[in-house]
DNA sequence: GTGAAAGCGCTAACAT
DNA sequence: ATGTTAGCGCTTTCAC
């Protein structure tokens, strides 16, 4: 029940403790080839395993990083943490998991209570405007790297963040709509009250500037006002949309959805109105999670590439972590890509 | 930078650092009021902290529980992560987060990890026939709750199983299309060989001989032999057993998928080959993730309720670590539910 | 009611 | 080349 320590092993070598933490802590070019096997062979007979807490404590060094996302449930998300902790396995760490609900107040508490387990580098995603709620913690010497979300002038200067590029992304969806001819699009998205959302709105109003749409033409429906809509709702509130939008007497002829699961749901919304998605109404995502290549039709979405985007995550913690000297804030967009498939055609 | 410590509130309040813990700990009865007042007060004044790997070094105790799941790229996976991570945290319990990929390796290694972390409770998420490579931590004290898998022979003694009922489960799904009028029936699935697939073959097998149905009648399409499958590909999976089922002479009318992410790769195989799911070939899943409802047409399935199995599943770890008294192992089944939508109806 | 002190397991000066 | 030792921050007996 109880473990082997140190103690025991060098009693077992004949050494002393700090030959063996010095063997451990890759220092045995200090000891004799003889001494070196003594040890390594007392080390495995007797199935030694450093306690990590005691490690922790002396060094104030713990390979173990924290993940705050609003919902694994979404698999977007259970994407990204899948990746995540592979990029974080192969460097020897593990992941704490922890979901936000997009709630700034359980953000806050969560990356405090990383704090006091001794974790020092945390990539939130979070794509709330401020920061402000974790500011005391990263004078104390937390690393934090912020994904889907840009950097925003009022953010405290060290901050890593790491993003897809969302106003590019918004207008190469933008742009496909119109180039097939659509001049009757509607914007769906809950609260736009998130950056990343925010970034993808104005991509979506530069793109349908550009293309001369009037205000009569576009649409925007964000939501029920004041309701907080959570990451597992998004399929519901875009199955709403969908219904609502193509109910109305001019219904749009093509939906750009905030992202793909808002998208799934504006499927059902339309089918539910009775009409056939990828010929009477065109509709685009957000993502290209999973399910984008599965539905019917296969959706025509805006992918962000996650593998990248988790390793990017990881690296720039890893080296805010192990490098002391403190660098200054920067800010990486990934360029999104363009996947058409069957959800999009020409207006009939 | 660095941390307040028990001993600087202590004196910023005029105590010794036994009366500080002492109130940490519950114990503030045994002070007078105007003591504890002081130390409240120099606490909140300080900003203190407690330092958990400190606490943890010192009592052994540490509130972090481990996680083990194949993916949780997989929704149904990123979904009972996120039901547990809350079931945790209602009791001021942190999850620490594996992908095991399915790799009894890496499952072992893991949870030695975990061990080495000081983490005493792992729910482990492991549909291999074996736990024999968890073994030895058990007899070290581990508490283990398996989940998604059923209670076999050959167990360690103190093991607790929790899984929903899967031939029951596969019986409800089985019945439902022979009721139907189905009699040439397809179960798809990747390799039989974990429990809990095998369990729903199983129940498929038991129903389908009750229905009277004949071997030429059945057909079991199980994955090409050998090759592994992993979670991320079960959509891949169901594709191309979807296809293949549906190009022969004499198709199915109707399909039996292991999981709704394969159901879901079977609508878009049967489509590729020119038939429409639910119409022209019934399709049914297991585990009633989100996008069941949403794919078109919706998807009858069994559902797995999974706030209860993963509510179950912290409950059982919890008591597991608080209580020192070993209890004998247990099997918790959980019953599913068949949830009848569009993608199932009569044959033509 | 409060405090002194030992020690959890490990690391890294600093001796030798 | 190897050993001695002093803590890291906390809890908890045991004294007072």
């Amino acid at each position: 029940m109880k473990g082997v320590t140190i103690y025991e092993v060098a009693r077992a070598a004949g050494v002393s403790p700090s030959t063996v933490s010095n063997l451990l802590n890759g220092r045995s070019g200090r000891m004799l080839p003889a001494t070196r096997e003594r040890v390594e062979a007392a080390i495995s007979r007797l199935g030694y395993r450093p306690n990590r807490a005691a490690q922790q404590l002396r060094t104030g060094r713990i390979r173990t990083v924290g993940l705050v996302v609003p919902s694994v449930a979404n698999p977007f998300w259970g994407t990204f943490a899948w990746h995540l902790e592979g990029a974080a396995l192969a460097q020897g760490y593990h992941v704490l998991l922890c979901n936000s609900e997009r709630d700034p107040d359980r953000e806050r508490q969560y990356i405090e209570e990383l704090f006091d387990d001794g974790i020092r580098g945390v990539v939130l995603c979070s794509s709330l405007p401020s920061l402000d709620h974790v500011l005391p913690l990263l004078s104390r010497g937390l690393a934090l790297v912020a994904f889907d979300r840009t950097t925003q002038a009022g953010d405290p200067p060290p901050l890593v963040n790491i993003s897809v590029d969302n106003v590019v992304g918004a207008q190469l969806a933008t742009q496909h709509l119109t180039a097939l001819g659509h001049r009757r699009i509607a914007f769906v998205s809950g609260s736009l009250a998130s950056v990343n959302r925010a970034e993808r709105f104005h991509g979506f109003q530069t793109a349908v500037a550009a293309a001369g749409l009037t205000d009569a033409e576009v649409t925007v429906w964000a939501g029920a006002s004041g309701s907080q809509y959570g990451d597992l709702d998004a399929a519901d509130l875009g199955r709403r949309a969908g219904l609502e939008l193509m109910s109305a007497p001019e219904p749009p002829t093509a939906i750009f959805a905030i992202n793909d699961m808002t998208a799934l749901g504006v499927y059902a919304g339309a089918r539910d109105a009775g009409f056939a998605v990828g010929v009477e109404v065109s509709v685009i995502g957000f993502d290209d999670i999973v399910l984008a290549d599965l539905a019917a039709p296969p959706l025509t979405t805006v992918r962000q590439s996650l593998p990248d985007m988790a390793a990017a995550a990881f690296g720039e913690l890893h080296s805010l972590i192990e490098s002391s000297t403190p660098r200054p804030g920067r800010s990486l967009l990934i360029r999104p890509e363009l996947v058409v498939r069957e959800s999009t055609a020409a207006p009939r």
